[in-house]
DNA sequence: ATTAAAACTAAACGATTGGTTAGATAATAG
DNA sequence: CTATTATCTAACCAATCGTTTAGTTTTAAT
């Protein structure tokens, strides 16, 4: 009864994401979406309402892409060699070197106006409160008071934001060398 | 034998570079300029010739606001405490709490396109150097050998461009504990 | 007072932004 | 085969972007 769309949703969105992930939100046009997803604006605001709803489908797409890594730290074994485990995991999301992209969710947060795009920043916070879960929650198997946990959770989240913009600008070995000392001083912390 | 115009260069720069600060190159428009700075296009472009050239004059003014801070770390005698004290000083420097703009070379550097904008990123590469040399120079004075001085220079220029991002988005004793691991970290290090 | 140069106002430039829509096309239920 | 309905193309919308320019006003040296 009627004609049937000749794209997939995921598949247009996995474009659009790789696409807001290397240009950022901000400087990515309806006109590059087009081309890029490889459908018209038609189908575009058809599908997914705004840009800012292409966005929301790509945050989300982006957050699966975590899964694996989500699920490996929440059921590993190893504590705090988890959460650094974890760290490198998402540095490999975040691309090749010299060609990182870093994580999208920061990037975002950084660019976005507080004021507008609640939405936007409420996916974003939501990302962020959940890894904060995880750390502190890794941290308290380790005996480490929930007190304690929650502020060296605080720490590790910061430090996770500096891996992704530090994997934009700095050399590999640079962060790398970031993320051990980062360690170093969690497990020092542990130490008291 | 001409008008004098009714404004300072420095006067509507220093506008100018607020306006950057809290809002970012790419989010301030030439009309929010003109309004800003109480000079109409014709003026800012006479002056500065460009967008960009209000920008990178914006810089300079923005980087001479940090000079009194680098002269204190320069010739203090506390050694790491000194560059702890001058993460501190800057903090001041991005604005109070719940208002912080963070650094604006650092936002900077995140929302430009490396390709494009080149003076812009060199001008901002600059900042970053003088700041590791001046780290380097200091952890040398405690007796570090050169290699160990950068490598813990660049881990620190890294900590710093964390405390930047953070302060924008963070509560300010988030930022306070961060610096204080950071510190412990780097003490720590200075150790073995 | 005349003249020339610089600074001003304000309108306009073409390009691009996010978003919309009329009409052609295709697919399916009856 | 026809009627229906969703999807497509492609042109278009008003608004805004950074930049330029024509025309007017102010200043100061002659």
């Amino acid at each position: 009864m009627a004609r049937k769309k000749n794209y997939e949703d995921s598949e247009v969105i996995a474009k659009a994401t790789e696409l807001f992930w290397r240009n950022s939100y901000h400087n990515t046009s309806m006109s590059l979406l087009e081309s890029t997803m490889g459908i018209n604006k038609f189908s575009i605001y058809a599908s997914f309402g705004s840009k800012q709803g292409v966005f929301l489908a790509s945050l989300k797409a982006y957050r699966d892409q975590h899964s694996s890594a989500f699920i490996k730290l929440k059921y590993s074994q190893a504590g705090v060699a988890d959460i650094k485990q974890f760290f490198y995991d998402c540095l490999t999301i975040y691309g090749a070197q010299d060609t990182s992209k870093g994580c999208l969710m920061t990037n975002t947060r950084l660019q976005i106006n507080s004021e507008e795009e609640t939405l936007i920043i409420n996916e974003i916070q939501s990302f962020v409160d959940y890894q904060r879960q995880l750390f502190s929650k890794k941290l308290q198997e380790q005996n480490v008071s929930e007190q304690q946990a929650l502020r060296i959770a605080d720490y590790l989240i910061i430090a996770k934001q500096s891996v992704s913009a530090a994997s934009k600008v700095h050399p590999i070995e640079q962060v790398h060398d970031f993320i051990e000392i980062t360690f170093d001083a969690v497990n020092a912390k542990l130490l008291n």
